[in-house]
RNA sequence: GGUCUCGUGGCCGAGCGGCUAGGCACCGGUCUGCAAAACCGUAUACUCCGGUUCGAAUCCGGACGAGACCUCCA
């Protein structure tokens, strides 16, 4: 196989891998949704924003100019299977007894501190729903003028029906519409909708309603797609280059995302659709019903009672960009305790490369490396594959820690920058830092001394009493060739 | 039930017609007073049954198994 020199990314839309062609030249506007603020993410909804993060960081590493937007949804009422409806921010509130905002406020803080704490870069924009009510009439609007929904009742309906005359519907998902009639429930008696498959763009309000705008159809509640249709259109325009999210957005949420900015400005929002896969435990996808779920904190915290020990987030992410996007991915202790330690030898590797000084000849190609390296992101954005090129680093650099291989001055210096490039930029992991301790500094380097002498006498008695005193200490003890080190 | 996806060595995972990733564990070696650590190296696999092909983990058909979606979901 040839490596890639332009990027090649799976459209949802198409099922296929497509040469990426933005719709303006160096420049990228993507759209991915957001969390829900009515409780915390859990590690699965982590998978999908990390998964996200690493594709914003190889476009960047690419040099595209892009425009992040990544929505927060504060609001918005869906209905559910028993044609109920379901508004989970205001449950949410009404459970806790404070204010909707409230709510919202308190997890979006939550939020945040995750971003931070898993290095994901802030997108340039994260609007949220509340912020945008006008936005999202203006497009119930402008369907309704274009014939593609109906007012019922103080409520409005996208009119899946009319639509069909003028666009396919299930395109993304690979449904039909009259397929999706036998299988779904009848329509329930109490409801407003004229045909199955319609969905609501705005709720009449309820009298246990928190929040309510208000609207040319009455005071209520915008329907919960329609705030990504008008958010991503007043932000990136009625169509842009990539739209992501977690895979089980794809039906119907993305559907009929498509189904309205059709409907509204004629076009399909978005050239590329990607779908990133979910996070498994034992199977079976991580997700709050089934309560199989752990928070991103505790895992760092070491409170989930899935696992015996914390781990360091950038080895949770390390971990997840192992596997690649679109495919599920199992996550167990034994699997995770394998990536920490890998983990911790590309950080060793990448440090001790700063102590490597330049030949005057060079014994393999820096260049290659990173073209191989580089072509892994091209491939649909490949991950472990990434991360197969930076192991293969490692290995060079204890081949020219050894002697055995060398570079000269550029090489080295063309090394060590894509090295650093691609873990630390692209890949978004960050060195484990070893929590300073000046006091215990001072105490072990007494210790260290005390062992040394021991040893220098041959009193192996004590120097192995130390040895095994500070093991059960839960400090170990590294003899290598110029001297001794502990962690 | 319908639609779709997937079954890769002890574990996690890439690859998706010939070049048989990578990490961890295992085993062997170097180093070491011994050990640990570190480094080097070997080995182990494509669920099963057919078919296409000079050649299949990779394409096609079937069986079995797992998962996702089918108006909560990242």
């Amino acid at each position: 196989m040839t490596p890639n020199k332009t990027l090649h990314l799976y459209n949802s839309l198409s099922g296929k891998k497509e040469p990426f062609v933005p719709l303006h030249e160096g420049r990228v506007g993507m759209y991915v949704c957001g969390p829900t603020l009515y409780s915390e993410p859990h590690m699965g909804n982590m998978r999908t924003f990390i998964n996200f993060d690493f594709i914003y960081r190889c476009l960047l590493h690419f040099g595209y100019q892009v425009k992040y937007v990544r929505n927060i949804t504060d609001a918005g009422h869906i209905t559910n299977s028993a044609g109920q409806e379901v508004d989970s921010i205001g449950s949410a509130a009404r459970l806790e007894q404070v204010q909707s905002l409230e709510i919202v406020y308190k997890y979006n803080v939550k939020f945040q501190e995750l971003q931070r704490l898993y290095n994901l870069l802030p997108p340039n924009i994260e609007p949220t729903a509340t912020a945008h009510i006008q936005e999202q009439i203006e497009v119930i609007e402008q369907i309704l003028e274009n014939g593609f929904a109906y007012v019922e009742n103080g409520s409005v309906y996208f009119d899946v029906k009319a639509y069909l005359q003028h666009f396919p519907y299930g395109e993304l998902s690979g449904r039909k519409v009259e397929e999706l009639e036998h299988e779904t429930r009848a329509l329930n008696a109490q409801e407003e909708k004229r045909f199955f498959a319609d969905f609501a763009l705005w709720k009449k309000a309820h009298p246990d309603d928190m929040q309510v705008w208000r609207s040319p159809w009455g005071n209520g509640n915008p329907g919960w797609h329609i705030e990504c249709t008008a958010m991503s259109t007043k932000y990136l325009g009625k169509q842009f280059d990539i739209h992501g999210g977690g895979m089980d957005l794809k039906f119907p949420h993305h559907e009929d995302e498509i189904a309205q900015n059709c409907g509204s400005f004629g076009c399909n929002p978005a050239r590329y659709w990607l779908h990133a896969n979910m996070l498994n435990v034992n199977g079976q996808k991580m997700s709050k019903s089934f309560g199989n779920y752990f928070l991103p904190k505790e895992i760092v915290e070491g409170s989930s009672p899935l696992f015996s020990k914390p781990y360091a987030a950038s080895v949770v992410r390390f971990f997840m960009l192992q596997a690649h996007y679109r495919s599920t991915l199992d996550i167990t202790e034994e699997a995770l305790n394998a990536s920490e330690k890998g983990f911790e030898r590309l950080m060793e590797g990448l440090s001790l490369l700063d102590k490597i000084s330049p030949s005057n000849e060079s014994s393999f190609s820096v260049e290659d490396w990173k073209q191989s390296a580089e072509a892994a992101l091209l491939d649909d954005f490949n991950a472990p594959i990434l991360i197969a090129n930076l192991f293969e680093a490692v290995k060079q650099i204890h081949a020219l820690n050894e002697g055995k291989a060398q570079l000269n001055e550029s090489d080295l210096s063309l090394f060590r920058d894509t090295l650093a490039q691609l873990t630390f930029d692209v890949l978004g992991v960050e060195p484990i830092e070893n929590q300073g301790n000046a006091r215990l500094d001072g105490v072990m380097e007494v210790v260290m001394a005390l062992r040394q002498k021991a040893r220098e006498q041959k009193d192996w008695a004590t120097s192995d009493m130390i040895r095994d005193g500070l093991a059960k200490a839960g400090i170990q003890i590294k003899d290598g060739k110029e001297g001794t080190s502990w962690g």
